[in-house]
RNA sequence: GUCUCUGUAGCUUAAUGGAUAGAGUAGCGGUCUUCGGAACCGUUGGUGGAGGUUCGAUUCCUCCCAGAGACACCA
């Protein structure tokens, strides 16, 4: 990485200057009359060191090595030293972009480089909406990227099915207008639950007598008695066969399902030992955790009842997921913010647990609400939007907005709808419009996998014709602004991956790719490829290929498949 | 009431304390008979308010205004 080359001459200059304590920053300017790339560490040590910072930038840069991957250094203004990447340095990415040859910094969250991401989290008896659409699609991109950049990733997906909301559920499915034996097809048998998880939860709110009978579901649930195992069993699987055809329609997959009915009786033991302990107290017939002492709220492990609630079958999963793997480094939790309580009382109870293991090691990524601009989704209300059906729209959209195959089409919606959510930041809450927020032109997946597919035909008219890198170097230093400004675009990607990883933000890779993209759209409107000059033909050719590489594994890095034709 | 998060162009949004706040969309005006127009170019328009820290603030601090969420037996 260039970045880090500089970097490493940076620090060998201070050391020169007899500044070796500070870690300097290397920036990325706005403006391309700035160079590639600069830094103000002269402007920070100008206090420290008690000089002008433009003297101090003037020794850095007498003392900065010269190396053949840098054209230029030059000292602007208040303090900034400002690098220019050399045309070298820049064909050399190119060639090894060209051969597939990507050489991803490696960023570790530990030492065993183990890592484990949560996230999709559907309930069953419920939709599977927009907003587990966010998760599933934030969760596998940072899947894939910690992937690339050298960790080992164990992908696992937290279900709940047992609580009061499938109480609500089967209670509503013994009412006599379901017919639960006639639902044949697994869309017909979604939309029985759906109605009937609207019908309990009415009747849990209107009727004190029905409220009584779901109570007491909830607990046979819980029980797994006899009288209701057949039914929830039966309607549980239809859960998760419909969301296996999600996973498969959205291209993900899991690792390891837990499954909230898998916890109680574990999570009861551990909260009971926790009590022994002292790490939890007992509370008006309760056991919770007393997080005063900690600046945390008190929350409820076991319920008055002596049925473990959320934070009590946490202990459990923990456990499970911190000894089925083997040592994990890092456990992500891909989840809304209304549960930061819940996460930060968890992971201090675990802390207390077992130090060793679980501190520091858990980690709540906030990913934010899919809000509709109506307001907020609820299923009472019946406007969740589901997500085949989002899907089904933007795919009816693009069939008659443009002229392609079905199989095309269902590829550029779930890649509209992916791409729609990654491009802005995880902790952006997104203001959902159905028409405007899922886009198939501007910065769209539509328009990344468009400029492919221009390079791809392109490509194919070249044939046997093969490329020979080896010509390049008679155009050193007469690229047009549009190459230059291209070839500086894909020596960036690593590094733009690598900030990936470390912000956990697929969403720096989504604005490089538009970047990208728009720099070829531009650069393929002005100049002839096919039909250029000889030696100019080559590096062109090449500029393309390495643009279609970026876009193919920056693509595959957001979860987004590509098309060789639309 | 306490705590947390969020306020950026008409709308949707980007920006590790850096240089002229970057896009998409909508609007307006252009390119065009091309290696795929699902393209390209130009243009109008913006940091909720008031202070402070800093060489430098969308970013950090304080207060105010507006919104969202959490705060004991739901998940």
């Amino acid at each position: 990485m260039i970045k880090n080359q500089i970097l490493i001459n940076l620090k060998l200059a201070l050391e020169k200057m007899g500044v070796d304590d500070v870690e300097p920053e290397i920036d990325y300017p706005a403006n391309s009359d700035f160079g590639d790339y600069s830094t103000s560490i002269a402007l920070k040590l100008s206090k420290v060191l008690k000089k002008n910072p433009l003297a101090i930038a003037e020794e850095i840069s007498k003392k900065f090595p010269r190396n053949n991957f840098i054209e230029k250094v030059e000292i602007v203004k208040p303090g900034f030293i400002n690098f220019w990447v050399s045309n070298v340095r820049l064909i050399n990415q190119l060639t090894k972009t060209t051969q597939d040859n990507f050489t991803f910094p490696e960023f570790h969250l530990g030492k065993n480089k183990k890592v484990m991401v949560e996230f999709a989290h559907p309930n069953t008896h419920k939709l599977f909406h927009i907003g587990h659409l966010r998760n599933i699609s934030t969760g596998e991109s940072i899947v894939r990227i910690l992937e690339t950049v050298g960790n080992k990733v164990v992908r696992s997906n937290y279900q709940g099915d047992v609580g009061l909301h499938i109480a609500k559920c089967l209670y509503g499915l013994k009412s006599s207008k379901f017919k639960v034996q006639s639902s044949k097809s697994l869309k017909e048998r979604i939309e029985l639950i759906g109605k009937a998880y609207t019908e309990g939860t009415r009747a849990y709110e209107e009727n004190p007598k029905a409220k009584e009978k779901i109570i007491k579901i909830n607990k046979m649930i819980y029980d797994q008695s006899p009288e209701i195992k057949d039914l929830w069993e039966k309607t549980r699987q239809w859960s998760l066969d419909y969301f296996n055809q999600m996973y498969k329609r959205v291209d993900s997959r899991f690792d390891r399902l837990y499954f909230e009915s898998e916890l109680p009786r574990r999570g009861i033991e551990i909260c009971q030992n926790l009590l022994k302990k002292g790490v939890l107290e007992k509370s008006q017939g309760a056991i919770v955790f007393n997080g005063k002492k900690y600046g945390l709220d008190t929350r409820v492990f076991i319920n008055s009842l002596g049925l473990p609630t959320y934070e009590g079958k946490e202990m459990a999963l923990a456990e499970k997921e911190f000894s089925e793997f083997g040592e994990i480094d890092k456990n992500i939790h891909c989840v809304t913010p209304e549960q930061s309580s819940f996460f930060k009382v968890t992971f201090k109870v675990e802390e207390l647990i077992n130090e060793k293991k679980y501190k520091n090691r858990q980690y709540h990524l906030v990913y934010e609400w899919v809000k509709l601009k109506e307001g907020k989704m609820s299923s009472r209300e019946g406007n969740v939007i589901e997500a085949n059906w989002l899907i089904d729209h933007i795919k009816d959209k693009i069939l008659k907005q443009f002229k392609c195959n079905k199989e095309t089409a269902e590829i550029l919606a779930v890649a509209s709808v992916k791409y729609s959510f990654l491009k802005n930041s995880t902790q952006t809450m997104i203001a959902f419009d159905i028409d405007e927020s899922i886009a198939v032109d501007g910065n769209s997946a539509p328009y990344l996998i468009y400029t492919y597919v221009r390079t791809q035909s392109l490509l194919k008219k070249l044939k046997n014709d093969n490329l020979k890198d080896d010509r390049l170097k008679d155009c050193q230093a007469k690229f047009e602004k549009e190459e230059s400004d291209l070839l500086r675009a894909i020596a960036l990607f690593p590094e733009i991956v690598e900030k990936s990883a470390k912000d956990l933000a697929p969403n720096h890779i989504a604005n490089y790719l538009y970047d990208l993209a728009s720099k070829y759209n531009l650069f393929y409107q002005k100049y002839p490829i096919l039909k250029a000059e000889k030696e100019k033909r080559e590096l062109r050719l090449l500029i393309t290929q390495a643009t279609a590489k970026i876009i193919k594994k920056g693509l595959y890095l957001l979860g987004i498949k590509t098309v060789v034709r639309m």
